[in-house]
DNA sequence: GCAATTTGCGGGAACGTTCCCATTACGGGA
DNA sequence: TCCCGTAATGGGAACGTTCCCGCAAATTGC
């Protein structure tokens, strides 16, 4: 690779000084319009292009944000970081992720090497991070916390509201009659408010006591299995909610391939709206966030406190989430 | 954010120069064990981590490889992404992944973005690259290309073997009697090895002229209108080959809609074997490439080339991709 | 027992920026 | 005419590393 150019490349081609070049690309004022179009012909006929790292050391920090998530191929994720990605293009930062799996040591780890970076801020989208965890690990890093309704006051939170998604849900459920149900809760460190709106949502509706829930590895095969367990001892439910979409998918296969039928039978709801669930193969009722819109936001807020030094105090952004209703839901059969 | 500790403060602790905290920690032998453990002790005591910032600077590259996708949100990226932070963690190399997409400046911007970091090596995952501008971006930069098995020679190359997955799938369903087939054709610039293989191993079966080729966008809702336009004029066909999962899953919408039924009167086939494929619903043949490992070796064989120096001329790893025959294909109804 | 080599360590330049301080040139007011 | 403010620019230190070079002490070879 060769060499590439520098500063003081541009400023030999100009007949300036160092100084005077850094302060045309900065977009300083007090430069004259000769001396700038000078400078901005020398870096077109050296092909300069401007080092960042140099830049990040001078500052002491980079223009960069680190992106920690539990699981790169979650699709949920991956939306958001569509979003991230939007929103950062043209702000002149760059995003790093850090992969926080437990095969790559876990998010200690990944937060670790983003620290290394000197990045100058941290978007944590992993709840299997506690709340210990992140105010250890950032330790005065700006960090905007993705997924955590109730995370400390002193982190900037944005996350969909999925107390209230639950909400929609039962309510949805209850209005067509629905009483004896079941919620296939996923066992992981995920999902704690939803499982939260359910309860919360079911003792509103004074239904508590002829709910059960299900703890369900968060898979098509775990949401298989525990159907199947389900429907193999007593009176079937008339219907099924699921922590997420891929489980209400495999809740689905158990009760087709148990001779029922959805919605007739049982009704089934998902969490999520993933693209799947719009497929005629399933057409589930379910909950849809904006997860573009809350990887937008996790961007501007972290932006707008590096950049303008925010001071202002940490704000949740917490976004309501729509029921959509599809063809796996319908009326209790009389 | 309070001033993080340097490897002058280090050295003070320690009581020795900095230039020996240098040497400990990049593991250099000629210093004494006294001074080796006494320099540790100083680490551990001020909390150090080291500046990757300034040393890039110094190095001139940083230890970073920069991903280019076009399409974040698509899990087979996802999955190739997984490999590569699995093989990159340890390494002490980072990754930045820039979205190529339209909405964040495409291709182009993105390489421009990671070139300003200094990064030592591109990893190009993107179908939606021509070879004229791989070649005039990466411009000297180390680069290993997934995607394309007829790369420039110049280029390592790490990819699957379409052309041997899409022969595979047509020798299943000839050995099944299937000859009156469609091909549903990604209209995008992806998967051109796909409709060579196709196209290929038709010719190599004399069917050539009994299959018919439908350009279709790269969705499940294009598989189902292609499909659909397919069914509603003439004599259906006995097989459909699709030029992805997603598109395969759209097709058999349309099919059991028009009343007919997968196997039974047309036998269906994917590409990818994505997670959907295996589900009950859709039980797709289609044909699998280990994503993961192209991840894994894309990230080696770059850096071998930047670590070691590696001056061996470019190679190209094609990964044989395995069929898998599930249930949406059986024997031509005679 | 003395020169030559090795071992262990420190000093300081360099990487490419930014930014603070000169320094110059030029007017205008006293 | 002199002084001083201002505009435009240059010089140089600093950011935190790495690495070359040099020097003293220890070890070796004769």
């Amino acid at each position: 690779m060769d060499k590439q150019p520098t500063i003081i490349d541009v400023a030999r081609v100009a007949g300036v000084s160092k100084a005077t070049v850094s302060r045309v690309l900065r977009g300083e004022d007090r430069v004259s319009d000769q001396t700038r179009s000078d400078v901005m012909k020398a870096v077109k006929k050296v092909g300069y292009r401007p080092n960042i790292v140099a830049r990040s050391l001078k500052e002491r920090v980079a223009s960069v944000f680190g992106f920690v998530t539990s699981d790169l191929s979650n699709p949920y994720y991956a939306d958001i970081l569509r979003g991230v990605y939007q929103a950062a293009a043209g702000t002149g930062f760059q995003i790093i992720i850090a992969s926080g799996d437990e095969s790559s040591g876990g998010a200690e780890a990944a937060i670790g090497a983003l620290r290394e970076f000197r990045v100058s801020g941290l978007i944590l989208a992993s709840p299997s991070l506690t709340m210990r965890q992140i105010a250890k690990l950032t330790d005065g890093l700006p960090a905007v916390i993705e997924g955590h309704a109730n995370a400390p006051a002193k982190f900037d939170v944005v996350t969909s509201d999925d107390i209230e998604g639950a909400r929609l849900l039962v309510d949805h459920l209850v209005q067509l009659g629905h009483r004896r149900m079941v919620v296939l809760e996923d066992t992981g460190l995920g999902g704690f408010d939803r499982l939260d709106g359910f309860a919360r949502a079911f003792k509103r509706a004074q239904l508590s006591s002829s709910v059960r829930h299900i703890p369900t590895v968060a898979t098509a095969e775990g949401g298989y299995e525990s159907m199947k367990a389900v429907l193999a001892r007593g009176k079937p439910p008339t219907a099924v909610l699921c922590d997420n979409d891929i489980m209400a998918v495999g809740a689905m296969s158990a009760i087709e391939e148990a001779n029922m039928s959805v919605p007739k039978d049982i009704s089934v709801t998902g969490f999520d709206d993933i693209a799947m669930a719009r497929l005629r193969q399933f057409d589930l009722t379910t909950v849809r966030q904006d997860r573009w819109a809350i990887g937008r936001l996790c961007f501007e807020v972290l932006h707008r406190r590096v950049q303008i030094e925010d001071k202002q105090l940490p704000g949740r952004i917490i976004l309501k989430p729509t029921l959509k209703v599809r063809g796996s839901t319908g009326p209790v059969r009389s």
